[in-house]
DNA sequence: TGTTTGTTTGCACGAGTTGCAAATTAGCGC
DNA sequence: GCGCTAATTTGCAACTCGTGCAAACAAACA
């Protein structure tokens, strides 16, 4: 456990927004200039082997990093690309056809949507899905 | 409607195999030597925006394209990358919490697995996600 | 102290995809 | 068929996200 691993650590437990290891890098920098954004992606890694958190990779963008191991889903600004978790209960009780021939662990949901920051033409802080 | 976008768009439908950007230029080239990988990519995306296809976006992996526009999900084998169309029922009766604050659009369901010919030790067809 | 083991860092590389500008082609009126 | 214009295609460079590798470094420990 190394200062590194404990300053990521930290940073993402109590972080609701799916940073990425960019974003996570941003943040870390502050408080440690200096650390790589190689050991981010290192770190975030092994984390997510050892099951202490889990990867949400949407559409194309970069893999963001979600400290909440619960079983939870997530939603999506198409717009800004913002995530958050979504609980879904039912999904059990889903009518699925076209999973023979397959031995399926469980479904992932992502919900598409806009978010009422981006939707809001009165407070239009349309965040291009880049940024972050 | 050039020669090149109608050989891709006979290619892709009537191939559920959700095949990737460079799997159609692979079989495009065979049928038209010399067309260029940028124009699947540009005519892909140009499908893409008509809605005449759809994009699938799997995990790290590169883009897959689907001709089949009905109201589908998908099943990933997560040993060899495989994508096969499912066809969910019930999506709408979900209980969800979290979509406050959002407008939301519809549920991407993916499911995860193993397809048999991967599970099977006897007929260990083992491709790596990378191939294809 | 010296050794061992694991971590961090920098850099170069790789995959997938896009931007750009030049060359080519399609479509269309005549 | 001819010439024009707009769209398409192509090649290449560039970009983003992520990983491999090897050297430097740090921590533990005999």
């Amino acid at each position: 456990m190394t200062p590194q691993r404990q300053l990521l650590f930290r940073l993402l437990h109590g972080d609701d927004t799916h940073p990425t290891a960019d974003a996570l890098f941003e943040r870390a920098s502050q408080q440690m200039p200096g650390i790589s954004l190689r050991t981010v992606y290192q770190t975030m890694n092994d984390l997510v082997a050892m099951g202490e958190i889990e990867q949400v990779s949407v559409a194309g963008g970069p893999v963001r990093f979600d400290p909440n191991t619960d079983d939870h889903h997530h939603v999506v600004c198409d717009i800004c690309g913002t995530v958050r978790d979504v609980y879904v209960s039912g999904a059990d009780k889903l009518a699925i056809d076209g999973l023979d021939g397959f031995d399926t662990v469980a479904p992932a949901i992502v919900f598409h949507g806009e978010c009422t920051s981006c939707t809001s033409s009165t407070n239009p802080p349309h965040n291009s899905l880049k940024e972050n």
